[in-house]
DNA sequence: CGCCCCTCGGCAAGCCCTTTCCCGAACACG
DNA sequence: CGTGTTCGGGAAAGGGCTTGCCGAGGGGCG
């Protein structure tokens, strides 16, 4: 012990003699040589002993790990990744950790990545799309593995053509890309069915005897909303209630954007006796809304959400919501996006909906 | 003038004899040598107009430019770190992104990286000591700049050793890290106040006029929990109650544990005037127990948590807590972690925790 | 007993960048 | 017109690691 210090690796210092202020600083990560020279075998026995990928004698084996351990060696994973054209890393691109929403989805994607023992780059992007493109540029920088980008559709055509041309790129430069709630990319895709969730929860909304509806959705602009307005009034027109009569109030797709929904809806007038948030989170905004405002639900009013988010379960009245596989919609992207071969075609995966009537909506008389 | 063709930087394919625009999409990554020679200049120039690391004169850098741009170029950020010697990575490892109290802390951490143009590599343990060390390991491989952990201090003595041992191994290597609920490791640290925010909780419920408790806590040898047991028994003995008729009921920290924990405490017979679960998972676990076995929250029992997570506002009764800023938390470890020299002294922070009473504790007529 | 093949170390040439060093050209000034 | 000073560009030396290739030794087999 104690040679720690004394390994020879000298660097530049040499050349200002004496006359530098920089000390020796040898302070930073060991080094495979330092290892390899502490053992007495070449850095190439080294690296073959620490990383597997060759057999090596006994004697020298030993002497390695024993190295590596006293040195407390750590290889340097980005040379690593250099030097093999490969890294472990898997990129994942959602708008915002805090939103059950995504954390889920998150959850789902983090698990497949655990178990191949790889390593996730998070960012979010807190919907800005111009930041989407950017972390896709990132990723790609840091040649990440697999790219799954959870994001929501916009009818914005500049930005999705950039998008796709980003990940194409990505792509180009052999990386593997799986996108959720979004296709029409290039890549793989885990779809929800929006649509026809948001019919199966009309209908069922219909049977329990409810007409007159109101839908709180997100900005027109976001295809996850409107695929759900419209399978909501598809819904509605094929139990023959009619479809002009519906309110349709656009907001943010947050907490928030619920709330300020619902707290117009009140305002504007008699309430319909069934209110559909486009999602779970504007639907609890809403019914904080209700709630502060007086209004009994079920009583006066049914509310019915969309995703099954998991806040849901402590939530009185329980909601009534279209369960998504949340989990399992990022385990699957992160499945296609690992286990796909290259070049292969990518594939489009559906995802069911189903609705789940809990509390919030009840039977009209 | 020279053509400047000359530059045999040939790639390993080399067929396509002389001129032209590069046609053969060679698969992988475009390289910088590639958008040089595109750009007729070497190297070096097209390094630095690209990494703006010295002024290069117009003609060229525009060409530069140019053909990045045309061949799509995006540098391998794993390569510049290699070179340059610093990556742009954080580390953050939490226990699990589906829990509110972590995925708010991670939130806090992302906001802080993200305004410093960095990436964050995060891992979860699921309360896995041995994953914690593990990647603690993972991420000093990857060099990261900086690296958060937000775990929970356990009593676990050789697991504390091997924590702090690879926390200054990475410390040595010329890392920063900040760990968030637990000190005395060396490294910068984060901590709320479990022991006096559990005091103040005691005090207020005594004052509402409760007398006999129940706590539902989190694992013996998990100090968070104690942390907030001794607290609470602290504050109930500065109010002239008798600890020893306390209730203590150990399980697991998450919901599950609550929510069979309060199953035992119906079961085991009359019933306390309130609960104390040490953290708000558990409440909710404790609530929705209580809910299905017809014990009504005050009314039959009074019940409060620790922590104040994000969905305990959507959850009636609305629930009594110790609210800490967790954001708030993960902001400031990521800036203890970011902006400190290296080489300074460890600083520890005291989170201030602060008692909020809601619906879920009445007061005893 | 000789041959061949197989195992195992080591050298050195990569991987893709950055950065230092150095030199020629361009500019200012006396 | 010479000299000093930028300034900009190229070549080459790293940065820490992997790996193709060669050669030396050792065993099995004919």
């Amino acid at each position: 012990m104690t040679t720690a210090r004394e390994s020879p690796t000298g660097r530049r210092a040499e050349q200002d003699g004496a006359a530098g202020p920089i000390a020796v600083r040898r302070s930073g990560p060991v080094l495979l040589a330092e290892v390899a020279a502490h053992a007495g075998v070449s850095l190439a026995t080294a690296s073959r002993v620490l990383s597997g990928s060759r057999s090596v004698g006994e004697p020298h084996r030993g002497r390695v790990l024993a190295a590596a351990q006293e040195l407390r060696y750590t290889p340097n994973a980005q040379a690593q990744a250099v030097a093999r054209g490969a890294s472990n890393v898997v990129g994942l691109v959602i708008h915002d950790v805090l939103d059950p929403y995504f954390s889920s989805i998150a959850g789902g994607v983090m698990r497949q990545v655990e178990e191949r023992e790889l390593v996730v780059f998070l960012a979010s992007t807190h919907s800005d799309v111009d930041r989407e493109l950017e972390f896709v540029q990132t990723m790609r920088s840091h040649r990440v593995r697999a790219l799954i980008i959870c994001g929501s559709r916009t009818t914005d055509r500049v930005h999705n053509e950039r998008l796709a041309h980003e990940l194409e790129g990505y792509a180009a430069a052999g990386g593997q890309a799986a996108v959720i709630s979004q296709d029409r990319l290039g890549t793989h895709a885990v779809v929800p069915q929006n649509r026809s969730g948001a019919r199966a929860l009309a209908r069922e909304l219909c049977r329990l005897g409810h007409r007159r509806f109101a839908v709180l959705a997100g900005p027109r602009g976001l295809l996850t909303s409107r695929d759900r307005l419209i399978g909501f009034r598809e819904g509605l027109t094929a139990e023959g209630v009619d479809v002009a009569d519906l309110q349709v109030l656009h907001g943010e797709f947050t907490r928030e954007g619920g709330e300020s929904l619902a707290a117009e809806l009140i305002a504007a007038g008699p309430l319909p006796t069934c209110v559909f948030a486009v999602n779970d989170v504007m639907a609890l905004g809403a019914l904080a809304a209700f709630r502060s405002a007086g209004v009994r639900v079920p009583e006066d009013v049914s509310l019915a959400g969309f995703d099954d988010i998991a806040p849901l379960r402590d939530v009185v009245p329980s909601l009534t919501s279209v369960h998504l596989p949340l989990e399992e919609m990022g385990a699957r992207a992160a499945q296609l996006a690992l286990d796909t071969e290259p070049q292969t075609t990518s594939q489009a995966v559906k995802v069911r909906a189903e609705v789940v009537l809990r509390d919030s909506t009840r039977r009209l008389p």
